[in-house]
DNA sequence: ATTATACGACACCATTTAGTGTCATGTCAA
DNA sequence: TTGACATGACACTAAATGGTGTCGTATAAT
């Protein structure tokens, strides 16, 4: 029995512009197919069923067979991994308000 | 004059296991030595080096030298990117309470 | 002064990636 | 039924990636 062990690492498939491009486009239409898609770039459309597909490892997209073409769309919920990680980081950003306070104090 | 133009996509620097990692350690640490870092990963010293000069590239790292070591620092600041990025799609995830309270509905 | 350490810069290599074109198949239209 | 269309699968290629080892140099320790 063949199972569906490709999985991807989210981070790696938003790490391409086409991709998170792409992930836009179905954030905008709910749901597209290929032929559509391709036509926002300037690659192929074998380039982009690939980028397809790899989103489609990373669970970022969700594609359905509708007649002879394949439908895409959104599925965002990946993302909350992201979301989490980089949240962890925030108490690391500068903080611009404690720095404007700090700079007041030292009046 | 050499200008430093080698601007880097902060996307493909945390795609990276490694350098997630490496941003990790930073965290925990404020501010490490190559040599410390490379003590956390089964690669080589070079490797390492190579991952932080991405993570630099990407301004998610300082370096500055003191004595014969250069040391690392974090600097979460470009990961708001990615976090204003990532927002975008909260509004598509999967609300489960959204979900049961319509189950509910459907009784 | 000599030796050991920490590092960057290189040259090198294997693997992956991102693109191409082509072909076979299934579906819709005339 | 014939032909056009949409797609997936495949073979191929150039370039990027992630690792290695080596060498030169600056600093620290003896």
């Amino acid at each position: 029995m063949k199972e569906n062990n490709h999985e991807r690492d989210v981070y790696a498939a938003i790490a391409d512009p086409t991709r998170r491009k792409l992930l836009q486009l179905l954030a905008e239409a709910e749901e597209l197919p290929l032929k559509e898609l391709t036509t926002h770039f300037s690659m192929g459309r074998t380039a982009v069923s690939k980028h397809l597909a790899i989103l489609k490892e990373a669970r970022l997209v969700i594609d359905r067979k509708v007649g002879r073409e394949t439908r895409y769309r959104l599925n965002a919920d990946p993302l909350k991994e992201v979301k989490d990680w980089v949240s962890f980081y925030e108490k690391f950003w500068v903080d611009r308000v404690a720095i404007l306070k700090q700079l007041l104090e030292e009046e």
